[in-house]
DNA sequence: AATCTTAAACATC
DNA sequence: GATGTTTAAGATT
């Protein structure tokens, strides 16, 4: 039968690298907008080697800001400014044409003036330590902060918050094994690229721009909630599944190049007609990547202690080399504006060799991505910092 | 045309 | 039943 589980269907690695925004290849330092936070991140780096084997942190580098407010908990207000904005300040800047304006005051009894799930979770997983909340703790978080979760005659909003989880490319999930019979409750965080970039995509920024209809006159209309026994939703899971295999099949054909070459084995041409994946904004996948890391970031020697509140992963992921440190000053730091697929190597060797599952994202899209960024390692870009 | 919300199917545990 | 993934429709701008 074949049939593909939705797990199955998954890209192994996500979309932990991912190739846009390449103007700031050219100049990973200057125009950053976090390059003097990141300065001074640098300077009061607290490093510590992570040993949880939960694989709580897909870097095993933390560190720790300075202080924030404890007690205030409403969502940020949004300067425009952004000079001197609260790191953990939510960018809404034009890549959210819903939330126009200023948010952060909630009008008594209503309404709609909280920004997106997407957006609230972000700071909800950004305040907590070291970025990471279960379930219920966002849930919590909701109800206390925000309008959203005040409704207490539904649970609509926690379907929401649910599908933003899974659905956003900036959150994943961090899956603890079974152990014992009982299972313990996954963690929710933000991945690297979020926690660099200080904020989430659109959840639904790789839908299809113009969803598939049905021309087909056998075909069924929209599956409806109801009855599952019903023939409209059989034949539609028939047509949906023949779509998902051609796309399967398009997908594993264009991952491995050297396969496609050599068995020219023509794929079955996407019917589009019927039913596709909603998430299928599948680009060609970069070629694998042969060269070694020009640098390899040395494990962090152990000693320090975990900061107390507010830790954050620091974007080390850029950080692909370190001089020794000299005697009374600071190390110097080699960054780039972009993780290098070098890196991502290195970092899951080592997180293989320290026993850590490897970092993965759940959630089949974007299609196939070998961890690697197309043109990352041909202009290193190295560039010293602090 | 893109973003966001909401409902719901469906799977797994 | 809670959690997680995914599709889909409707609303907003
Ligand atoms: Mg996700």
């Amino acid at each position: 039968m074949d049939r593909l589980s939705p797990q199955e269907m998954r890209s192994e690695q996500g979309d932990f690298l991912s190739g846009r925004d390449e103007q700031s290849l050219t100049t990973p330092w200057v125009g950053q907008p976090d390059f003097t936070r990141r300065l001074s991140i640098v300077r009061s780096l607290n490093m510590q080697q992570q040993e949880e084997s939960d694989g709580a942190s897909p870097s095993n580098l933390t560190v720790s800001l300075s202080p924030t407010s404890t007690t205030s908990h409403h969502y940020l207000s949004q300067s425009s400014d952004g000079a001197h904005s609260t790191p953990m300040s939510i960018t809404a800047d034009g890549s959210s044409p819903q939330t126009t304006g200023s948010f952060g005051e909630i009008t008594e009894g209503d309404h709609h003036t909280d920004p997106p799930y997407s957006q609230l979770i972000y700071q909800a997983l950004s305040e907590a330590q070291d970025c990471k909340l279960q379930l219920q703790d966002i849930y919590a978080w909701f109800e206390k902060n925000t309008s959203k979760g005040k409704d207490p005659t539904t649970k609509g909003w926690q379907n929401s918050i649910r599908h933003n989880l899974s659905m956003n490319q900036g959150f994943y999930a961090i899956k603890n094994e079974t152990r014992g019979g009982k299972r313990t409750m996954n963690y929710w965080s933000l991945t690297p690229e979020a926690i660099r970039n200080g904020k989430v995509e659109s959840t639904t920024r790789f839908r299809k721009s113009t969803p598939k209809k049905i021309h087909s006159t056998d075909a069924p209309s929209r599956h409806q909630g109801g009855n599952q026994k019903g023939k409209v939703t059989e034949k539609w899971n028939e047509l949906r599944q023949a779509n998902q295999n051609r796309e399967r099949q398009a997908r594993n054909a264009a991952g491995s190049a050297l396969q496609a070459a050599q068995q020219q084995q023509a794929p079955t041409p996407i019917d589009d007609r019927y039913p596709q994946s909603e998430m299928s904004a599948y680009q060609v996948p970069p070629l694998p990547e042969t060269q070694l890391p020009p640098y390899q970031v040395p494990p962090v020697a152990p000693g320090s202690q975990l900061p107390t509140r507010n830790t954050l992963y620091f974007g080390m992921e850029t950080v692909n080399g370190c001089t020794p440190p000299p005697h009374g000053s600071s190390p110097v730091f080699c960054d780039r504006n972009q993780p290098s697929s070098a890196y991502m190597a290195a970092l899951q060797l080592r997180r293989a060799q320290m026993g850590q599952r490897p970092y993965v994202q759940s959630g089949f899209n974007p299609g196939p991505n070998n961890g690697s960024v197309a043109g990352a390692e041909t202009h290193p870009n190295i560039q010293n910092g602090v």
